[in-house]
DNA sequence: TTGAAAGCGCTAACAA
DNA sequence: TTGTTAGCGCTTTCAA
């Protein structure tokens, strides 16, 4: 459509195309004309050049000549396919731990397409910015990581690796909670309501679930893959329903799915908890889980305090300037609401 | 906690400070001392003394250096309070719009506290961006922006101005839509569930809403104003059932609200759509509507159409140096499900 | 009414 | 092993 060249037009190229001086163009540029006496025949040919042109000013100058103090940049890197709340969470456990810590950054959210980091990491946002959190990469974007070392301090958030700090959660904690629920309920055919394990902590996740259950002389367990989705929910449900006999107990691996699949069950007239007890890992919002119907009983990550760890390491990372990558674990906890009591 | 001076520390401040070089100080800095044979003193020294002065990098400055094609930066400004799904929607609306209009530019998101637009607005902020887009901005950060001639080209999402350019949807239809459909199914005691109206739409939507069914001899409406959340939603249909009659439809103003109240005509036994229909102007997340219980009827509003208009009008700004302020406005449709169907 | 020169913080080439 | 110099794009004196 329009056309991009790559070499940015400067205010030194208007000046050579319109015969007159870089000032004298940055002058009308800015609207100054009238105050600084710059005739209309000036004027209008130096706008009329930076059109043709192409003119975009180049902020980075503008802000080095304007010698503003800089605050430093910190660039959250989402992935913008996640359909989940957790943007709003994690966002706002950011913007607290920055006050509560009294932390000066600017804050800066660059959207990037699952699997594609790299090209969003290019050159430029790396240079402009002092301090890097990624979020949710896949196991693509960490070969990337890993193989590349980036001139950037970087914090993951999610995600193992030896060669950044991480801010993780326990995921055999949160494999072996739903477990230790649904065999003290006393229940013996459970189900698994999974998506496509995009990183190795939804193993570990499922596998100490399924251990935690054999261990107890269960191990037939009915499991479902579909996408990260209320309809991949909804539709894994109507796949089980097919298959008798159904299970008692069903962990899904989130809130989308856990919500999908509790429609399903509703719409087909089974009861939960009554017929069959529903555990969601917790990745989505607080208030979405409680008016759920039935609400959903949750194992709950600590989101924001997960946040906070990122920032601060993040920060550390800034400060002083070699840090070593460290690992920090945080726990879950499991919620008890309606879709399944106690 | 952290000493934060205003005046930042700059190579040249190691420089004078360490008695070497600013040269040799950036080829420490940047962990180059080995390859270009600083010695280890002169090394130590740089960095301790970076440590100690607290320096960080000046970002703008090694862009400018490093002679990097800068693309222009757009900036979405995000009421970070919002806690509904808009924002994925629209940042997907946003990034299908660069792609598909072929648009090469750098996109980040930059969150802000309601009412306090203005702090997060800096100069800094002004000049370190080609394009802003502002999203929610209140009554008070509408003042500011109304009253300020700010340098950068701006658009107003979901507002009105006469001084910047707007993309906002037809309020009046969103008012008249639910009216039209509770009138056509013989509605008689309606209600609104609305929180407190942050932007005049919502007033223009509600009273619309209102002028519609009074027209129809309806001038009895129930109103409960409560914050837009599901426990807001949930609050007020609990005060609503103290005080019968009960209404026979419901409008809320949201999709949050209309979650909570959904959950609070369940748990208290009242039949959606049987003894109540309810409608919400379906400002979430599609799936979360689709798979409610019941599904939720809803005023579509078309969330990527209009993230894609801000983002051409923003994209013309920028390369046209002077615009005008227009008005897009955007027609909404009824999308009869569960919970009020036809 | 316009232009020349200096400098924001950083780095690369070259000199010492 | 280190320092000097020039220049990225822009704006602000000051001079013409």
């Amino acid at each position: 459509m329009r056309n991009v060249s790559l070499i940015m037009v400067t205010i030194k190229d208007i000046a050579k195309y319109t015969g007159v001086s870089p000032s004298t163009v940055s002058i009308v540029l800015r609207g100054l004309s009238e105050k600084r006496n710059i005739s209309e025949v000036t004027t209008k040919k130096v706008l009329s050049a930076a059109k043709t042109l192409g003119y975009t000013p180049n902020m980075q100058s503008k802000l080095l000549r304007s010698n503003l103090p800089s605050l430093p940049v910190i660039t959250l890197f989402w992935d913008s396919s996640a359909r989940q709340h957790i943007l709003s969470r994690f966002l706002k456990g950011l913007q607290e731990s920055l006050i509560n810590n009294g932390y000066n950054y600017d804050l800066q959210v660059k959207p990037y397409t699952l699997d594609h980091l790299e090209d969003s990491m290019t050159t430029r946002t790396l240079l402009g910015t002092n301090g890097i959190i990624i979020c949710n990469a896949s196991e693509k974007d960490m070969a990337f990581l890993e193989e590349n070392d980036l001139s950037v301090p970087i914090v993951l958030y999610n995600r193992y690796s030896s060669k950044y700090p991480t801010v993780n959660m326990d995921d055999k904690e949160i494999g072996r909670l739903p477990a230790e629920v649904f065999l003290r309920h006393g229940k013996k055919r459970p189900a698994i309501l999974t998506s496509p394990a995009n990183f190795n902590g939804m193993n570990i996740r499922e596998n100490i679930f399924r251990y935690e259950l054999s261990e107890h002389g269960i191990s037939d367990i009915t499991r479902i893959v579909t996408d990260d989705s209320l309809s991949g929910g909804y539709k894994s449900v109507k796949e089980m329903i097919l298959n008798k006999p159904l299970p008692d107990c069903v962990l899904c691996t989130s809130d989308n799915i856990a919500f999908g699949a509790i429609k399903a069950f509703h719409d087909n007239g089974i009861n939960i908890p009554g017929q069959i007890e529903l555990i969601s890992i917790g990745n989505g919002s607080r208030e979405y889980e409680e008016y759920s119907i039935p609400s959903l009983s949750v194992i709950s990550l600590p989101m924001e305090a997960m946040a906070d760890a990122c920032l601060t390491r993040i920060s550390r990372a800034i400060t002083d300037q070699n840090v070593f990558p460290d690992k920090r674990e945080f726990s879950s906890e499991y919620i008890a609401r309606e879709s399944c009591p106690f």
